[in-house]
DNA sequence: GATGAATGAGAATTCATTCAT
DNA sequence: TATGAATGAATTCTCATTCAT
C-alpha cells in the first residue's frame, strides 16, 4: 500500500499549503494556482488528489475539526467544579498558529460556501459539545459541585457558544496572546463563581 | 422636470434588496443582477446610488452596525446588578428577521472582504463595547454591586466576546427563537451569580 | 423664424462644447455627459439637437473642414511661384487653438469611427485640393513660371500630403509654433527652389 | 509534460490576428474576442500571452515600430544627392498589406489611447528621424552636394514630417499603389531639384 | 423644451477545471 | 503520475440612449 500512503502524505501536503494560502489571501481570492504554488506542484496536479477547490476545502476543515474535537470534547467528566474550570482553560489554550486559522472557517462556513454541508457539521459539533458540557454539568450538579439554580443542559450549550465567542474574537480581531490569556482567566473566573454552589 | 427621487430611500431600497439577496445566496454568490432584479430596478441603476458592490456592501454594513451599536450600548451605567443584567438582556433580545442578517455579516466581514476597513470597525466595536461593559462593572464594583475578585476591564471585552458567540450561534447555527432565549436565560442567570459581590 | 436661429445657436453651442471635451479627453473617452456639463446642459437636452453622438461629431467635423477647406483652398490661380508660395504659407499659418483640434480629428477619421463616411469625405478634400494646386502649378507651368520637369496634376496631389504631413505633425505631437513655422519656412524654400524654372 | 509552446512564436500569433482584427473593425471595435476566433484560440488564452488589450497592442505597436525605423533610418549618410534621394525612395516603397496597417496605428496613436506613451513614442521617432536627416544633408551641404540656402535641421525635420504625410496619405485615404508611386516620384523631384546646389 | 433617472447591451478580465503531452 | 497550456462560463461595471415628468 505505499502507493496510498503516499496518496495520503500529499494530499495532507497540499491541504497543509491551502491552509497557508487561504489564511494569507481568503477563500475566495485564493486560487488554486497560489495552493499549487505553495505546495511546490502544478496546478493541474491537485486534481489528482482533489476533485475539486471545494472538496479540497472540505477535506481542510473536516481536519480542522478533528483537531477542534479532541481539544474541546472532554474525554471525562470532571469531577470538580476545578477540574471542569480547567478542562476549558486547556481546551481555551491554543497557539497562535491555530488563531490564524479561525478567519479561514469562518469564511468557509459561511453561506458563501456552495454546499452547507459545512455550516451543518459545525452546527452539530457545537450542539453535540453543547450536550457534552451538559452532562459534565449535570453530573457536578448531581455531586452537589453545582449551583442546584443551574439547568445544565441550556447552560451547556449556552457556553459552547460563549466561549466560541471568545475563541472567534481571538482570531477574528487578532487579539493578541497575552490579552486573550487574560480574558479567559476572567470569563473562568466568572463561570466559577457563578457555577459554584456555595451559597445555594 | 426630471423624475424626482428620494436619493436616500432608493439607497435604502437597494440596501434591503441586497440584504435579502446575500441572505439568500451569500455575499459571494450574490449578482449584482440578483440585487438589481429583487429592487425592480436594472442592473445600471444600482450604480447611480452606489459606485460598485464593494461600497454597496459597505453601506450595508454601516447601517447595521449603527443599529447593532443602538441595541448594544448602555446609555447609562446600570445603578444595580440586576439592571445591568436586564441591559444585556434587552440587548440580546432580537428578532428572527435580524438574525438572519448575521450570516451576511459573518461572511462579509470575513478575510474575503477586500478592505478590510469593516474587519477593523468590528474589532474596534468590540473593543470599545467590552470598555463600556468594563467602566459599568467598574461603577457597579465601587457601590458594591459586583464582587471584588473580578477585574472590570478584562471581564467587559471577555463578556462582549461571550455575548458576541451567543448571537452568532443563533444566527449561524439557526438556533430557534425558543432554544436561544434558554441559552440567554441560562447564560444571564449564570452571570449574574458569578458577578454578584453576596459572598466576597 | 426665431426658433430656428436659437436652435443652430444651440447647435453651435453644444459643438464647441463638444470640441473642447474631445481634446481633453479623447473623442472615445469623451461621454456624452461630459459634453453635456459643458454645455451647460443635461444630457438627454443633447439628443434634443443631436440624434446620436456620432451624429454630434459628424457635424462638429463637417464644421471643421468647412473652415479647412476655405483656408487651403485659393480662391484664385496665383499668377506668380512667389504668389503661390506665399499663398501655401498662409494656409499653413493657424493658431495654436486651432492645432489642438487635429488630435480629434485624427481620432475622430480613423476607421474606429462606426461610419466611414468621414474618411471618404476627407479623402474627397485632399483629392480635390490635390487637383486645385495642379491646376495652379499647371497655369504657372503655362506662364513659364514654374520648371517644366513637374507633372502638375501629380505633383499637386503629393504636395497635398506632405503638407497636411506638416500639419499633422505640428497637431499630433504638439511641435511648439515658433519650431512649427521655421519648418513650414524650410520646406516652402525648398519648394521654391524645387519649382522654380530657372535653369530648366 | 505539458504542452510546449513556443511562447514568441504564439505571441506572434495572436499579434498577427490582432493586426488583422484592428486593420478590419478598427481599435476601438475589436472585442478580444474577435482576436481570439481570428487566433483560432479562446478568449482566455490571449491572456496567457498578454496582460491586456492596451498591452497587446503596445507590442503590437512596438513591432510596427521596430520595422518603420529599419525602413525610414538610413544606416549610413548618402554621399550625394541622388544617393540621399533614392534612400528616401527606399524608405516611402512599402507593400499594399503594410498599407493597410497604417490606420490602425492611427487610431491607436491618438488620444484615444489610454497611455500617452505611444503618442510621445512616436513624437520621438520623428525627432530622431528628422535629426537623422538633418545630418545626412548637413553632411551634403559641407561636401558641396546640397544647396548652401536650406538649414539642414529644420529642412531634416520639415522633411520627416513631409514624408509622412505622403505614407499616411496612402494608407489612410486607400490611394492606389501606382498612384502613390507616382506622387512619391513627383515629391522626389520636387526634393532634388529644390535641394541641389546647381545655382547657389 | 428641458431634465436626469432609468435602462440594458456590451466588453474586459478571471480562474476553476480539463486534457494533450 | 505530473504538467501547465488551453478553455469559456461568469461577473462587474460603463455609457449611449430613452422617456416620464
Amino acid at each position: 500500500m505505499p502507493k496510498i500512503v503516499d496518496k495520503a502524505a500529499m494530499r495532507e501536503a497540499i491541504l497543509q499549503a491551502a491552509l497557508l494560502v487561504f489564511q494569507a489571501k481568503g477563500y475566495h481570492a485564493a486560487r488554486m494556482s497560489d495552493v499549487a504554488t505553495e505546495a511546490g506542484l502544478a496546478k493541474g496536479t491537485l486534481y489528482l488528489y482533489f476533485a475539486s477547490k471545494e472538496e479540497m476545502t472540505a477535506a481542510l476543515a473536516e481536519g480542522y475539526f478533528r483537531e477542534i474535537e479532541l481539544r474541546f470534547m472532554p474525554e471525562q467528566p470532571a469531577e470538580s467544579l476545578d477540574e471542569f474550570i480547567e478542562g476549558l482553560r486547556t481546551a481555551l489554550s491554543f497557539g497562535e498558529e491555530e488563531a490564524r486559522s479561525i478567519p479561514v472557517f469562518f469564511e468557509v462556513f459561511g453561506p458563501s460556501f456552495t454546499t452547507d454541508a459545512f455550516s451543518q457539521q459545525v452546527s452539530k459539533f457545537f450542539e453535540t459539545l453543547g450536550e457534552c458540557y451538559g452532562e459534565h454539568l449535570s453530573h457536578l450538579q448531581t455531586k452537589g459541585a453545582l449551583s442546584k439554580q443551574h439547568n445544565p443542559s441550556q447552560l451547556g450549550r449556552a457556553l459552547a457558544a460563549m466561549l466560541d465567542g471568545l475563541v472567534l474574537h481571538r482570531g477574528l480581531f487578532g487579539v493578541p496572546t497575552e490579552r486573550y490569556v487574560a480574558m479567559v482567566d476572567s470569563a473562568l473566573l466568572l463561570f466559577r463563581a457563578g457555577l459554584s454552589p456555595a451559597h445555594d
